[in-house]
DNA sequence: CAGGATCCTTTACGATACTG
DNA sequence: CAGTATCGTAAAGGATCCTG
């Protein structure tokens, strides 16, 4: 690393953005916080699951995210030896590591959206 | 508030996807995190310094994305009594609210994606 | 300077069907 | 069950020009 001592409010900010550019092209896409935040509670799921869980969104996006996302190494993806072909996608340790944001983001909707619907119009 | 005593899994699992519904759909577009990481920050700012920080908005996007926090009550839009007309954004306190989603993201993005690079292909 | 209007291209998304 | 193929719409995004 290089000198490091003082960056300016612009580089900064430069530093910022990019580090939130990172990040929102590894969820990009309108359902990757959903699935995410679906597969870190319920474990193991079948696609169908997901499907159901994941309100409104269609096979083809769910099948197009999951993968992005184990591309990403976000999920991994297990085909089981059963009669009509079973699959697995569990979050991995990596993908884990998206829990507080999607934390974050879970809360914040629980708590300050109602906080809006009052004084709003 | 009702009983509220045991929430099964599923229902769990419901709400949370609700609530970052709800949380996505203010922050829906492309640019709103970098937006919003990009005010907090720079605190009053106007319409071309944004277009310079925003690495890669255009003019239009950013003009359509602010009209829409400002629906949302993230940032208020003055307009200055200078020569050539001016206009300062600001983030609103209610805006500031999602400083810790915006702080979770950018750290992750500097954190972990260093970390996939290396794993990687 | 701050943005709206217009036009055009590309990508994202969604619904429906179909297959191993 | 777990997807892929196909098609159509809507939104994203860029370029250029225009106005108060």
């Amino acid at each position: 690393m290089k000198k490091q001592a003082k960056l300016t409010n612009t580089e900064f900010c430069r530093n910022r953005i990019i580090a939130i550019n990172d990040t929102m092209q590894v969820l990009s896409g309108k359902w990757k916080f959903h699935i995410i935040g679906t597969l870190l509670i319920g474990g193991k799921m079948r696609f169908m699951d997901l499907l159901r869980e994941v309100e409104g969104i269609g096979s083809k996006m769910l099948s197009k995210e999951l993968q992005d996302m184990e591309m990403n190494q976000l999920v991994t993806r297990t085909v089981l030896n059963t009669k009509p072909i079973t699959v697995e996608y569990e979050i991995t340790s990596y993908g884990r590591t998206l829990e507080p944001i999607i934390d974050e983001i879970a809360q914040w909707g629980a708590a300050y959206r109602e906080a809006l619907h009052k004084s709003d119009d």
